[in-house]
Parts: structure tokens; C-alpha cells; sequence
DNA sequence: CGCACATCTTCACAGACGTGCAGATGTACA
DNA sequence: TGTACATCTGCACGTCTGTGAAGATGTGCG
């Protein structure tokens, strides 16, 4: 059980966190983008696009590896939260980044926390 | 199925990104590390720790306004990955970030994809 | 010791998730 | 039109995950 709502150990600190922490809806929102790089598939979908511009989603498949059903339902949820785009040439479909914020994370991450300086 | 692992459509291309690409274990590493923040609760927890630098459970559970159960739950998840960090005083147990690429990655979603300037 | 408090853990379960399979859609070309 | 190719979609299934309930552990105090 929570405790009873009235006796914070440190109130002025709790004050202090709930008038910064990030809102409910916010961390929603920001759950719902990290789960979409929290798949390897995924991330290594999002590094692949970040490295070489864009692909189709056959040389994506040949890329990572995996068939081509996966990568294409990767792309569905990619392409429905906006962070890739396609563009069509004949019956092949590229797919490129579309949100710069993605493989900035995965640098982050594989950086180890250092956020400065860009794609080295 | 798979194309037949001998007709990519850009083989230059598909080389390319198979000696960049974010590689398998590295991607599992990654998406581990990412899953970690793709909850809103984890993602507040370290929102708040990242606000006013630390906190006990059960401030933290009146901050969030979640169960202390959920937060200790979420605390030990995150502990295990060594994003946070602990010290005891007495009874009460003060909770610290450990990783800064954790509350960095948060800033770089929340920011839409700007990764310069670093914490602060 | 016994009691109160803060935190942790085990168990159980509903819901979300990733993937393969099979078929559908859309495009090119003859 | 029919065939071949690239991609997409719906379905089913095993697995993972987040949470609550209830009890356990650990600490301080008298």
C-alpha cells in the first residue's frame, strides 16, 4: 500500500519531484517511443537505416538476417509511430529514418551516457 | 521467406550496412538497456531521481502516486542493471542514479532528438 | 524481547509482445 | 491476361512482463 499520502520522510523533496518528474501522459509517451527501440530487431532496423540511408525491406531481411515477415512487421510499428518512411521505386519499398531522435538514443546508449558530440 | 541470401537488390549497400549495423549482441545489450525505461514507471522513477538526485521508496511511491510494492518491484530491475544505487540510513533506503545515459536518453526523446549538451 | 515502520520478496495471473505461417495486395513484364 | 517478385496482413501461439496481495526481512526503539 502507498504510504498513507501524509508522511513523506523528506517533504520539501517530494514537492520538489513531483513539480519536476516527468507527467503521467508524458512518460507514456515516452515509454511507448523507447519500447519501439527495445526490441533488437528494431534497433538494429533503425542503426541499419542510420548507417547506410535507407534500404528495402528485402536487403533489410539480408542485413540482419531475419525474414522478411519480421522485419516487415518491425516496419509496420516503426512506420505507425513515425520513425521511418518509405518511398516506393517499381515493387521495392525503401525505408529511411524519419525521426532523428531514435538512433540518437541507441548512441546514447552505446556511448554510455555521453550525449554530446554528434555521429562520429 | 526470406529473399534467398543471393539477390539483394543493392549488394553494395547491403555489405555496407551489414559492417555497420548495430551488431546482434550489442542489439540485445541495447534493447535490454532500453526495455529498462520503456515503462512509465521506471522512466519517472528516473525522471525524479534525475530531478532532485535521490530519494527513498516511499517518497518515491508518493511521488509517483504507484503502490511502493510496484516501485520496489521497478527499483529492482533497475538495480540489477546498476541504473540506480542505493545507500541505507537506518530503516529507509535512499535510492541514486547510477548511469547517466539512462536520464540522457529520457532528455533525447523528450527533446525530440537534439543529443548535444549534455546533463544540465 | 515485542512492536512499529520501511523495504523486499514470492507467488499468481491478466495482458502485451514477437514471430512464423499462409494468404493477400500491388507492381512489372510479356 | 498470367506469372514472378516484393511486400504486407491476419491469425495463432509461446513467451515475457507489470502488478497486486500477502508475508518475510531488516532496522530502531523501549
Amino acid at each position: 500500500m502507498p504510504l498513507d499520502h501524509e508522511h513523506p520522510i523528506d517533504a520539501a523533496r517530494v514537492a520538489d519531484a513531483r513539480a519536476q518528474v516527468l507527467e503521467r501522459d508524458d512518460a507514456e509517451r515516452v515509454a511507448a517511443m523507447l519500447r519501439l527501440l527495445a526490441d533488437p530487431v528494431r534497433a538494429r532496423i533503425v542503426s541499419a537505416l542510420h548507417a547506410v540511408g535507407e534500404l528495402c525491406v528485402g536487403d533489410l531481411s539480408l542485413v540482419l538476417d531475419v525474414s522478411d515477415s519480421t522485419v516487415s512487421h518491425a516496419l509496420r510499428l516503426l512506420r505507425t509511430a513515425g520513425v521511418v518512411a518509405n518511398r516506393r521505386d517499381g515493387r521495392v519499398i525503401y525505408y529511411r529514418l524519419a525521426d532523428p531522435a531514435m538512433p540518437a538514443v541507441l548512441e546514447v546508449i552505446a556511448r554510455g551516457g555521453d550525449a554530446s558530440a554528434g555521429s562520429g
